[in-house]
DNA sequence: CTGAAAGCGCTAACAG
DNA sequence: CTGTTAGCGCTTTCAG
């Protein structure tokens, strides 16, 4: 009979069974250098046996270290962001670094409690995929734990930050539609997601260049907003021919709805998205977009926390990574019909 | 001047700042009884206004207990899954617990090392979605932490476990499609996915029991397997009129496959899918599918971690929930053709 | 390489 | 209500 409670075996645990100290026991478990193979092996049999698993909470007071980074990600429903997420993850996993993900509902509020929490657990580093959005906000928590924002450049000079640059972005867009013959324009707005506002003005300064017609829609980075602006976009007087969403969720309302009212994309009516999220590009869907670095993004963003320096120390960082215009079928020739 | 590094609060500080004891202090900042209102007051001001974040390091350590419970997610781009794990964060919010997601990559190895990090953290429960897979893995991790794996029925009477009823799920399909007139039918296999053998052999056996023909095409729960199927069935000496992929990522890898050869779907060949995850009812998909209840099965899986009372006490919770077939275009009259 | 000793920040159990 | 006393499991000196 073992005792009542099976306790999880402790460090003491498996050094009593190597028949060793615990400090010795301690530094082999953690891989350190001065330990003779022989015991270390010796060590990890025995800890494999007990099944021992360290218990990190000890571990990271007692040095006051933790290997885990926290990331919280503003819609996890948002396929480029469940990416992104997922990136973010796989680049500190190959760092050696333990990554939590927190997916709080998208509201300033919740956010930061999400973000409360992460720090109570003591994470050495938080990554913010576009939430919470004040960037007020933003700083102050940047001050207490190693931050960095992914996804907007932060006018605050302190603040780590990586994002694409959204202003390339943006004309890229309005020169392919240009490219085209387009003449008049329709733009989903992004409201406060991340880059929308350098999306936006980037695109409208450069038709504005060209001379063309623009009509802003106002809206969210949500499929809905994509298929309200469509009902919107219908109705207008003199209908674009081309419109670029802020987001490809918006733009894949925006095709939804123009095709279920029995228009042709891209004959009646082009578009355009930005991301190529997952599925973008898939057949049913086939959206021109602008492809933002994931892998890139991640890894910056990982670089950034994995820097072993004491925070002064180190300068901000401030990244802008260049995007990619992806031509797919909602802005050229083969049609796309319900 | 403050002190060289500016050390995060702790406990004692705040008790000073409050003008009282530790214990009191840690009393209410956790909102036991027993403070006097205008004490509880005086100490919460103070914490706040040093900006005080309890360790939860130090107070797991000390009580031995955590209030956050861990999801592993299987496969976060699978936008049904993102959805799950979303509504386990928010059911466990809910409750007052912390939650943090793990989305290794789809493989026995990386699960386990996800699983080993949260329980190294020594999370008070675990969210298995669909990964780790193998059976004997799980229940020797059930065996040390309170674990419940969400869509499959596990054989193991020992392990908690909250899934579809994919046996009915798998028949409402049959009957749909056979009460639409379809005679001769494939299924893409989810293969080792979640359920994917149950909804294979109910839809089987039905179909048989109606004297149908079906041709069944190995696959598994991504949309590459949709579209590596599709190219099978096109080939098929008798091409089916209809087709059950175990999930909608396989269904929508079929649906991009069929439309891009110049099929209509549902006239020529009708799709269903599985899951009803977010998009798969979106125009342009409009995908026929069995809905899985996520709410449902995300708040059982908290309900099952968030009882206190000692593991060994409580019975194994063995959850069936209901599905709902959801009828679309992918199987409906209104054609659908690029 | 080894073992002893001191704590990390907090909770828990009591005696005031 | 208050303060004291013990640790939780682990890392870290630092002298053997």
């Amino acid at each position: 009979m073992k005792k009542m409670t099976p306790l999880r075996p402790t460090l003491s645990d498996v050094a009593v069974a190597a028949g060793v100290s615990r400090s010795l026991a301690s530094l082999a478990l953690r891989g350190g250098k001065g330990v003779r193979a022989e015991t270390r092996e010796m060590i990890l049999r025995a800890a494999a046996e007990l099944n021992y698993a360290p218990n990190l909470a000890a571990r990271n007071l007692a040095s006051g270290k933790t290997s885990v980074i926290g990331v919280v990600v503003r819609d996890i429903a948002n396929p480029y962001l469940a990416a992104l997420a997922k990136g973010v993850y796989d680049a500190g996993r190959k760092k050696g670094l333990d990554v939590i993900l927190s997916v709080p509902e998208p509201n300033e509020r919740d956010a930061c409690l999400a973000v409360a929490s992460l720090v109570a657990q003591r994470v050495q580093g938080l990554v913010l995929l576009d939430a919470p959005g004040n960037e007020a906000t933003i700083e102050q928590i940047a001050n207490e734990t190693p931050t960095i924002f992914v996804g907007r450049l932060l006018k605050g000079e302190r603040v780590n930050c990586v994002s694409t640059d959204d202003e390339l972005g943006g004309r890229m867009v309005a020169r392919h539609l240009l490219s085209l013959g387009h003449k008049v324009f329709a733009h989903v707005d992004g409201g406060i997601g991340a880059g929308a506002q350098r999306r936006h003005n980037s695109f409208a300064s450069e038709l504005a260049a060209a001379n063309a017609e623009l009509t802003v829609i106002p809206g969210s980075y949500a499929i809905d907003s994509g298929s309200d602006a469509a009902e919107v976009i219908l109705h207008l007087s003199e209908r674009p021919t081309a419109v670029f969403a802020a987001n490809d969720l918006a733009a894949l309302g925006l095709l939804n709805r123009f095709l279920a009212c029995g228009l042709s994309v891209p004959d009646d009516i082009a578009i355009v998205g930005y991301d190529d999220m997952p599925l973008a590009g898939s057949e049913t869907i086939s959206l021109t977009t602008v492809r933002q670095p994931i892998q890139h993004l991640a890894e910056y963003s990982i670089a950034a926390l994995a820097d072993s320096k004491p925070m002064e120390e180190r300068p901000t960082l401030r990244v802008l990574v260049t995007p990619e215009l992806i031509e797919r079928r909602s802005t050229l020739g083969s049609r796309m019909k319900l």
